[in-house]
DNA sequence: TAAAGTACGCACCTTTTGGTAACTATTAAA
DNA sequence: TTTAATAGTTACCAAAAGGTGCGTACTTTA
């Protein structure tokens, strides 16, 4: 009888979680949560920290963050502006379970670049 | 003097690691592996676990994969078709990567629904 | 006096992503 | 005899992602 209790699953379209994996499964979301996971900084650090991000990007995917509650905006009102940009509560526990990732991604590009290369050699 | 001797990074645009970064960094590159990490799988029956993904982008994103060593594909040469897709040792070890953050996704999808309507509510 | 830093917003344009439909060849089931 | 299943490929098209350049308002430095 317990036909209709699929718990919520990233593999379901319609469960928010695909949303939620949407959201993080972007290269700038990652890279933006795990510089600001190393100190809090500002617009400018961000886009210095980051290689190749443009500032349009920038500010976009620092917007959705914020949206979504993991990123929080400090507007100190002044002029030149300066605006401080840091982890919520959400953003940290977000960027613990990235660790792996970024980890992962820096210990084995390696073995991935040999992959392709024996991959696009062989016919 | 050690002045030219960054870490590989997945900050720095020119590295590597960027790529390996890029290609995880996909919604359907992270729920293949994960369906993959539960058990080897043939096309059809990705396409029923992985809700909303399309042949297209199932087979498109399988070949990123398996070009890049994270996936092994054995096809059994009969006809009707039969195709085998598993987890490479290098996969596997991505698909623990990720466990954390499937997890962060369906644990914390609730508040990121919460954040997202307390933000678009306010003016 | 002119230029750079600050954190953007906006408009325009190109590139990438991804969906849909049609086609492949063969076998087994209705 | 027509249909479904199998694992794709290809062409065409729409939508989204993302780059570039310009403008803003004021301060500080050269």
């Amino acid at each position: 009888m317990a036909q209709e209790k699929p718990d919520p699953s990233v593999f379901d379209a319609d469960c928010s979680a695909r949303d939620a994996l949407e959201l993080i499964a972007s290269k700038w979301s990652i890279l933006i949560l795990s510089a600001l996971a190393e100190e809090e900084m500002r617009n400018s650090a961000l886009l210095r920290r980051i290689d190749g991000i443009s500032q349009k990007m920038l500010t976009q995917t620092l917007r959705e963050l914020e949206r979504n509650g993991l990123v929080l905006r400090q507007d100190m009102q002044t002029i030149p502006p300066h605006v401080r940009y840091r982890l919520s509560a959400l953003g940290l526990s977000l960027s613990q379970a990235l660790i792996p990732l970024d980890r992962w991604a820096e210990h084995n590009f390696p073995a991935l670049d040999q992959a392709k290369a024996a991959y696009d050699l062989r016919d």
